[in-house]
DNA sequence: ATTAGCACTCGAGGCGGTCGAGTGCTAGCA
DNA sequence: TGCTAGCACTCGACCGCCTCGAGTGCTAAT
């Protein structure tokens, strides 16, 4: 049952006026900017058709319409106008990406960062899919007499650095030898896999159970999502600006779990084969009590593997155009980054190169 | 210029009522409460007085009075009662350090935590004094057959772990040569000390000097604070239950510092020699434009090296002897947890341990 | 199907009045 | 000289009332 061209001409109209004013609008007002062929009272019987149909609804009589959260998916799915970055946008993106990038947690921030600034919202950034990581080499390091640090190297990159105590001492020997005996156990298997720990350490010998115990609690606790130090949020402030937090108690709501980060991580993890995700409102009450709002996150990958996720958390009512560009094209830029490992080198300025070469300004 | 022991009474009574109910007090409450063998008008003309003096001041004609920044600052320095935590308090210590402590950013982060949950305000924790940290070893780390991962190792724990690609192919032997000569060269200075990385680099193969202008770009990072992973921050939110961030401009100014918490290192690095730090107001506002808060830090060190600081951060109003007794008791708790680098260990239950074995519930 | 017209609704905001907590001041008392 | 009782005064908080105007729903005409 799809709706009358009309019916959402109103409907993108209503959307589009709460997104930039955030106010109800009047039949009047709607009739004036954007269907000057009819009349208010057409529009009336309109709006109060959409209202019925679940689509609008009015903070009270006689105001003006709002959008529901049904209105927005309507709108983000179909009626939504597409709009590329402006040459300022663009220009802050490679700000941000030209400069050295010698480690996967400086790409986290960065990400995070400019789409903070770009988009004034608060945005979060978190690596993911480690458990799908296959494991290269692991290197037992030595630092003092009795303690080594463990290094698991993965396709995604290193992935945990964690200290293990050797009681019985450590030489140089000892540490080459559990080198090699760990990537021997490990070596080639995705970390989800590392699940029977005893059948491992039984094919090595007794001296080496320590540093196994301490890799198989490390790949563990990131199998089952228990890391939350690779999950990144910029501008927490920022949600205070949008007015529908002007209300003490729901920006309070909305800073308590943005506070408690972590808990994002399996909301985020929704709908994880979507290049592109849009939360809204009730779609992402698996929180009970999580305050109502959009998340809006993109997939991104460096050398063609999926490492995570980054996108903005707000109000419902947010810029969709824009901030649904903004990740794409950060997207891309991501995409072309040389490895992360690779260290010291300077990343050329990413070209966005599309068929009409110069963005518009929206507006 | 003493004040008369009644003064004194007077400025306790206020600052306490405030911290409390975060509201003016009446002479007639004063006197019920606080000196019941003088009449109110007395008292009313001992609060004139002390208003004169400028440490009280009173919102508006005919209310109550509240105290000023300077009669907080005499109330920390001289009229606070000392108090002690309460069973469950206690507890509440004890189980966040009562588990495995692997690593020196896990003390950190408990730290922080365990901080925001007794006192309920914002609390704050980073690592200092990296720079005076001397340089035991350094490991470089095949990663792969260009890259190579650094681990500097120091009396403070790991510094850090970076990586440097070698273009000219690595080879175990590579490593361990690298190895052999960093450590030569660094190990035995201070961080603060490696200015002359040309110097350096003179004594050794060239083959080396891309990992040693590694070494020499991240203790230059950390000798000059650019690192700013290590300030934590915990319960940015409850910034909000505080009354006096009611209104929401002062909301929104003090989340942005909180945002911008790299910002927050110099001020934390005033006064670097006192074991306990409490800044008022006035005192902090070497940012300006800062909100109006206070700071409350103490010194906290493990095996007797000082490494970091830790506090709250909130309105000028707060409950700065539960404040104080909660910080001083957690340093003395963390100053007995073993070695960081250490590992496995299960760590137990530090005792609080003082003359009266009871600590008193403070109503 | 659309529209003009009109009565109706309801929140925003200004105004005035009451209430009461708390003060400053003055005069009197020890 | 220091303390206190008494009293007039101040001022924010709160309440109810009113007006204003934007915007609607409905009806009748085109």
């Amino acid at each position: 049952m799809g709706l009358s061209s009309r019916k959402e001409k109103i409907i993108e109209a209503v959307v589009d006026n709460y997104i930039n004013k955030c106010e109800p609008i009047s039949s009047t007002e709607i009739r004036e900017r954007h269907l000057p062929s009819l009349s208010s009272a057409t529009i009336r019987n309109e709006l109060a058709a959409l209202e019925e149909m679940g689509y609008l609804v009015q903070p009270h009589t006689s105001s003006g319409r709002i959008p529901t959260a049904e209105a927005y998916r309507l709108y983000v799915e179909k009626l939504m106008p597409r709009r590329k970055l402006t040459r300022a946008e663009l220009k802050t993106v490679k700000r941000y990406f030209n400069r050295k990038v010698t480690e996967i947690d400086d790409i986290l921030k960065n990400t995070a960062k400019v789409i903070s600034e770009i988009t004034n919202l608060t945005s979060v950034a978190y690596l993911q899919n480690i458990e799908e990581a296959v494991i290269e080499t692991v290197k037992i390091v030595k630092l003092t007499d009795t303690a080594v640090l463990i290094v698991i190297v993965t396709d995604h990159g290193i992935l945990k650095d964690a200290t293990a105590s050797i009681p019985s001492g450590v030489t140089e020997e000892y540490c080459a030898d559990a080198s090699r005996f760990s990537t021997e156990a490990f070596g080639g298997h995705r970390v989800s896999e590392i699940y029977k720990p005893k059948k491992l350490i039984n094919r090595v010998r007794r001296e080496y159970e320590q540093i196994f115990n301490t890799i198989v609690r490390v790949l563990k606790s990131y199998a089952h999502e228990e890391i939350v130090s690779d999950i990144v949020l910029e501008g927490s402030a920022k949600i205070l600006e949008q007015p529908e937090y002007a209300n003490l108690a729901k920006a309070k709501a909305m800073l308590e779990l943005l506070d408690a980060k972590e808990e994002l991580i399996p909301v985020l993890q929704n709908n994880d084969d979507m290049s592109l995700n849009i939360l809204i409102s009730k779609d992402n009450e698996i929180k009970e009590g999580m305050p109502e709002c959009a998340i809006v996150t993109a997939n991104y990958s460096v050398n063609g593997i999926n490492i995570g996720k980054a996108g903005v958390i707000g109000p419902i009512r947010m810029d969709y155009p824009k901030v649904i560009s903004v990740l794409d094209y950060i997207g891309k830029t991501i995409n072309r980054l040389p490895e992360p490992q690779s260290g010291d080198g300077n990343i050329e300025a990413v070209e966005y190169t599309q068929n009409e070469p110069d963005p518009e300004n929206s507006e």
